[in-house]
DNA sequence: AGGGCATGTGTCATCGTTGACACATCAAAT
DNA sequence: ATTTGATGTGTCAACGATGACACATGCCCT
């Protein structure tokens, strides 16, 4: 039979004692004799008490709920690993986390800010952010923000070096022997720039290609740099961009024997082309990825740079929980990404 | 400058008018004079005023929030659809969503249902529910829960045709010529069954695949079965056991000439073990999955049974909007699941 | 004996929104 | 001239938890 929640006054009838003292018990707070406090605790019991955070958190500012702006889950693994590591780190703080996908629109970003304040959310964590308004509107009404990836605005920023990350992977591809080494990214202009250092997280990852082969005495050869928008809400991350710029590499007179892409889901497309073309990786080409997401379940197991997304999400927590009681946060936290080896990468053969 | 939220009262005091008043305007109902719109609109946009869900709740007793208890949404992108379908549904209908993972532990299913009751929601779906006591407990607590895929309690199910989309695989595998086909599964014995209908999903599945081969005048080979608990939390669906069945199954002196793998993760194994082998699918072997999830990243492109993700969550969704208003819903919604041809099927060779 | 302190418990205003209720005013109808 | 109804607005008690405050004891110390 559904029946409703008992309530503080309920529970402190029942155990014949006053909800201040229910309250102190079930808080641990101040002194309470024993004989109430397992008055209470049967009380509670027997009425299967559950307290009413509403209510809690209309009296003490505080919901204990965080929110969580992500661009799109569907689009892209790494927002769910994202979700899930701020997850972790909230539930074990005793926080709930509210997820609210923008899908690249800052029309819905703004609506999913507003229902964060609306709900008076404790702190909202963007991953990534769109618009900067929406992290002012917060700011006005007094709720800490934390940007994840990219810096938009002077908030509290975590990101990853992808500098260093994609640098390691072009590394590798030139100790194996690699000297055509194709880069296969979005669009460093389209995509959205850093506000606070003026560059993309595609402008990193390209620059560290191109001191990477400059670095080993390899010249540029721009046919093999191929930039485009690499996945968009719409086409559902389909790798249908990694899959045409490699059938444009691979009928290049002299084609690559190597190519990094910068993120897994454009290597999956990339493998694609590959095996459609009836080219065997590593032996004929070797392929290394971004973001460690679809890694493991691509044939070959893939080569890939791990975005660190378990530290990103819980930094981006814990700087949130500063910011609310009031401590400062760093400005910035910048985290490393590291190269995990599979089957995608091999000794070059020409 | 991190100010606050501005309140109604507030509101009401810089227009000049009674809390009712603003109250009125902003519902829009009642007989509120043009005046004191203009007035109350003027103040609303002077002051950022976002209304309190908190306070509203309070005073209410609806959340417009609703619980979504999944699984583990990084073990397998169907869990993500199926979330992003429930939050469109939703947030269409005004309602916000709050995701909770129990990770397959009745336990933290238990806290994550404590938590919203908590939080007073207005209901609770699972995909998938773990214990039938969690349910019991938000009936207690008279919120209603929906099942998705799996139907535990006789709470409101939504759930797809398993039986129906595994044959449509099965008859395309024969339609093909193939005669040996091998069925990769989890274990349904282990796999959690309907307590409704006394059948776990992979029941289905297999039921599907044997009735199938059956109806075309195939003689089952009990060597082509192979079943085993094919993800959990654990492993991260890293397709391993995918990897080990299809090693198995090549290395029989009869060797099938198509595979169909009960999930994407699955097949994703299935494919990486015959890249591995030097098998070219779909001319040495035919592959098919289940749950259309990692199909389009896959080489090639992986045929596969598409659950209706959107329409799951949406069905849920709107069962649950039933359920609270009141209204009868339908104790079980069945949908279909189709068969998706990609490249990874084609016609035996042997 | 009386002050001081530890221990234990109850009362009540408060948080912001809602909606029932009361009370206006004014035009039209009797 | 009064009634009726439409229109417009304000007052206030909920909702449930919290914590400041007040008020009890009883014990120890001077």
């Amino acid at each position: 039979m559904a029946s409703k929640t008992a309530t503080l006054m309920e529970v402190a009838r029942l155990a014949g004692v006053s909800t201040a003292t229910v309250n102190r018990v079930l808080k641990g707070q101040g002194y309470i004799s024993e004989t109430a406090r397992e008055k209470v605790m049967a009380a509670v019991a027997a009425t299967h008490y559950q307290p009413n955070v509403v209510a809690r958190g209309l009296r003490t500012q505080r919901s204990y709920t965080i929110g969580l702006m992500l661009t799109a889950i569907t689009v892209n693994p790494f927002f769910v690993g994202v979700a899930h590591a701020v997850e972790i780190a909230a539930i074990k703080a005793g926080y709930r986390v509210m997820i609210f996908n923008h899908g690249e629109s800052a029309d819905t970003e703004r609506r999913g800010v507003e229902s964060f304040i609306a709900q008076r959310v404790d702190a909202v964590l963007f991953c990534t952010a769109l618009d900067a308004s929406s992290i002012a509107m917060l700011e006005r009404a007094g709720i800490p923000a934390i940007e994840i990836e990219r810096s938009l605005t002077d908030a509290p920023c975590v990101r990853v070096d992808n500098y260093v990350g994609a640098r390691a992977a072009v590394d590798h591809l030139v100790g194996l022997g690699h000297r055509s080494i194709a880069f296969v990214g979005g669009d460093p202009a389209l995509y959205a720039r850093d506000a606070r250092r003026q560059k993309s997280v595609e402008d990193d990852r390209l620059s560290a290609y191109r001191d990477g082969i400059r670095a080993h005495g390899i010249k540029e050869r721009p046919d093999l740099v191929r930039l485009g928008v690499y996945y968009s809400v719409e086409s559902g991350g389909s790798g249908e961009e990694g899959r045409l710029h490699t059938e444009a590499l691979m009928a290049l007179s002299e084609p690559p024997t190597a190519i990094f892409a910068t993120c897994d889901i454009l290597a999956a497309g990339v493998l694609q082309a590959l095996y459609a073309a009836g080219r065997r990786v590593p032996d004929d080409v070797s392929v290394v990825g971004f973001d460690d997401t679809l890694a493991t379940h691509l044939a070959p197991g893939l080569t890939t740079v791990a975005q660190p997304v378990e530290a990103l999400g819980r930094e981006a927590f814990h700087s949130a929980v500063a910011a609310i009681e009031g401590g400062e946060s760093p400005t910035e936290i910048v985290l490393s990404a590291s190269l995990v080896i599979r089957q995608s990468t091999g000794k070059a053969t020409r």
